[in-house]
DNA sequence: GCAAAATATGCAACTCAGTTGCATATACAC
DNA sequence: GTGTATATGCAACTGAGTTGCATATTTTGC
């Protein structure tokens, strides 16, 4: 298969979801494709505006509407702030996630192997188990001497 | 060991930390100890309140304080609050919590059995897993089927 | 293509968690 | 008790995310 352009990738995306296409979603969710990592509503919004302007609160509503739509999830960071990525077809639901304590960059991770196994109190339903693993991205490691962004208590859940 | 009363034990402990003994850290971490699940920074001044008024400001600045010390602990959840429990002297590090998709709850776990084993993308340096399962809580598990509170997507990450 | 209906966007004003600066009160050492 | 370090209260702020409503754009039916 070759490869495609994010943007034609995430029109064709929309347009099977039988959704109205328009400029915004296909630029979000493009920029989201093209991502490294999960981006914040505002690192979405800056590489959206390159092209041309957004408004902020269409940027949260699309990116409410990807995710209602399985087209990107969302993301839960320590700084109170929803990250968002692309949600790729193979691993429909991305349950594991890296988190730098010191930049505070997420990134998606593939499945455990092995799938921890969780006692819960009686009564107790689980649905879903999210893993979150914290630690240093490959920019922020060598860098660890100089810390100068940790926040009260870095890495504490 | 006879049971205490939580005051006594917060006192305590704050003692052993070898800091200021003031009526708003020992009522607040008092009423983590007595707590059921873990609490929001609003629901512990309501609780404590319920004693003598405390500032706003004064419990977040506690609560971190307590972070800070090791005596309590806070957790992330979807809903970009961050609840405290306090720090039980066994697990001194609780990596495990539970969130309830319904009424937000959340409560720790005890650590599982089977330890997940995670792939790094190269230059990454892991140094915590956080644990996070979700699913309906004990108040919540009969009432599921006249949901009312769900988020956008309920139970993403 | 073109008009009408459906829905997405922009704007302004809002809520709510959490923070900061500074003056005052309190715990503890002496 | 008195002095000093530090905790608290108050007021004003920041920044993420939301809501209501008017306007613009996409789609559908012709």
């Amino acid at each position: 298969m070759m490869p495609r352009l994010p943007i034609d990738q995430a029109e064709t995306m929309i347009r099977a979801a039988g959704a109205r296409v328009t400029r915004a979603r296909i630029e979000m969710l493009a920029a989201l494709l093209a991502a490294e990592h999960a981006l914040t509503h505002h690192e979405v919004e800056k590489r959206v505006n390159r092209a041309h302007a957004i408004d902020r609160v269409t940027v949260y509503r699309v990116l409410e509407w990807l995710t209602a739509n399985e087209l990107a999830h969302k993301i839960a960071g320590s700084d109170r702030v929803w990250r968002f990525g692309a949600t790729n077809k193979e691993h429909a639901r991305q349950h594991a996630h890296f988190e730098c304590n010191r930049c505070g960059a997420m990134i998606c991770l593939d499945e455990p192997d092995t799938k921890p196994h969780i006692r819960l109190p009686s009564g107790f339903h689980a649905q879903e188990v999210d893993l979150l693993t914290k630690g240093l991205c490959a920019k922020c490691a060598p860098a660890r001497r100089k810390d100068r962004r940790r926040r009260s208590v870095p890495g504490w859940t």
